[in-house]
RNA sequence: GGGGAGAUUCCAGAGCGGUCAAAUGGGGCAGACUGUAAAUCUGUUGGCGCAGCCUUCGGAGGUUCGAAUCCUCCUCUCCCCA
């Protein structure tokens, strides 16, 4: 388990490197699709292996503790054999539905009681118990619990949740340190730089982190609805703080943009929803910008769907008929796109890291951002 | 041949004297979405020189201060009985 810098950029913070897991290597700078209920919604595993190029995908510790629930996900075996993806897989802890789901959770210094979005019952998440969740489900590396702050989030809030944040990790890498791997595999810990917006908690919560010594270390509690400078600002201060020998996982983020974006400020490992989330709502992400294939502009246009995209159904269906099947409401259509965004996300951090090898990156990156945020 | 029901804005379908440019669906058009309560949600959908005005509720007349709504005739649909 170590994770090894290959090459890095003249001219900004990025890098390439090797993060070794138990279920093989992952290239970095990565992509991981997220795979919260452990499906990539609307994506077979086969077509996410061999078409999308995806090294590692995520799954979600709330979502899959409530269903199908740990004791099925035991009797398989662990999620790997579950589901049937044989590459890394990597869970997070149930802190972004402290977020998202505010609504439906009580938070105290011992954890969160949730309130469960399918049924009312009540499930409290504590450190203890999501490590060992985690250690069910198999995921080869785990993240600690926390709290994902909103975005705006008052300063004095920000103070106390990041302690809290804090004494969790503590109680995260006890319990953690105190069990062991359930299937043959090894697992490994991140913990998580928390602070929202305030740079002065930012810089304290990565000098914590970075005391801790883990495998590997997440920014969390951005791409909340903040500007994205102030994203990028964080992700700088935090990034001159995390060890530079270790990966950084910029959790939840983002738009192509965003994502070239941060690897020039040192990231190396990202998720997000956008690409497949999006791509069931109609919108396509290619190297020249967004589409939203529903648009009426598509109706007769019978070209391919992305000409320099690098899935097969790029070439295999035409832009016309994307759309009709988006109007006529064929599930078909959200597979498609689907698996053509996960496929260029894909092909977008491979290619920074082709870049940052060859030594193009920087000049690559600005001319890429501008392409990739304009709507065609 | 006899009896009955009905024609409403793209479609279906409310409205049954003023608060109606007209409910609600659907369809159309557009937008949002960042560690997924999301194949979801939102806006918009007669025209214009747009806090107002103009033309609309099968057609033509009429009643009324005022009609999609009431009356007369016409046209056309649908149903039942022979």
């Amino acid at each position: 388990m170590k994770f090894t810098i290959k090459s890095s950029d003249k001219n900004s913070n990025a890098r390439t490197g090797v993060l070794q897991t138990g279920h093989g290597e992952i290239e970095t700078p990565i992509f991981m699709p997220v795979g919260t209920a452990g499906a990539v919604k609307a994506v077979q595993i086969p077509d996410l292996s061999n078409d999308t190029k995806a090294q590692i995908i995520l799954g979600n510790t709330y979502h899959l503790y409530l269903r199908p629930g740990l004791k099925i996900i035991e009797a398989a075996g662990g999620l790997h054999k579950f589901n049937g993806w044989q590459k890394p897989i990597l869970t997070d802890s149930g802190g972004y539905q402290v977020y998202s789901l505010a609504n439906t959770r009580k938070l105290t210094e011992n954890g969160v009681v949730f309130r469960s979005h399918i049924d009312g019952s009540k499930h409290e998440f504590t450190p203890e118990n999501v490590m060992n969740i985690q250690r069910t489900i198999g995921a080869d590396i785990i993240m600690a619990f926390d709290e994902c702050t909103p975005y705006p989030c008052e300063y004095n809030y920000a103070k106390n949740s990041l302690g809290i944040t804090h004494r969790w990790l503590d109680r995260c890498i006890k319990q953690f340190d105190n069990t062991e791997a359930k299937y043959g595999h090894e697992q490994m810990l991140f913990p998580i730089v928390q602070g929202s917006t305030y740079k002065d908690l930012r810089l304290k919560s990565a000098e914590f982190i970075a005391s801790k010594n883990a495998k590997g270390n997440a920014i969390g509690g951005l791409s909340v609805g903040e500007p994205h400078e102030m994203m990028y600002e964080m992700t700088e201060i935090v990034c001159g703080v995390l060890p530079k020998d270790k990966p950084r996982y910029l959790m939840g983020v983002g738009t192509p943009e965003n994502i070239l974006e941060s690897i020039a400020l040192g990231i190396d490992m990202f998720d997000c929803v956008m690409p497949t989330r999006n791509a069931r709502h109609g919108i396509i992400y290619t190297s020249e910008g967004i589409i939203n294939i529903k648009n009426e502009k598509w109706k007769n246009d019978f070209s391919m769907l992305d000409a320099n995209g690098t899935s097969y159904v790029d070439r295999q269906y035409s832009k016309a008929y994307v759309r009709h099947l988006f109007a006529a409401n064929e599930i078909l259509g959200g597979m498609i796109t689907s698996l053509h965004n996960l496929a260029f996300y894909l092909w977008l951090v491979g290619e920074a890291k082709n870049k940052i090898i060859s030594g193009d990156f920087s000049n690559w990156k600005n001319v890429m951002v501008t392409k990739l945020s304009s709507r065609i």
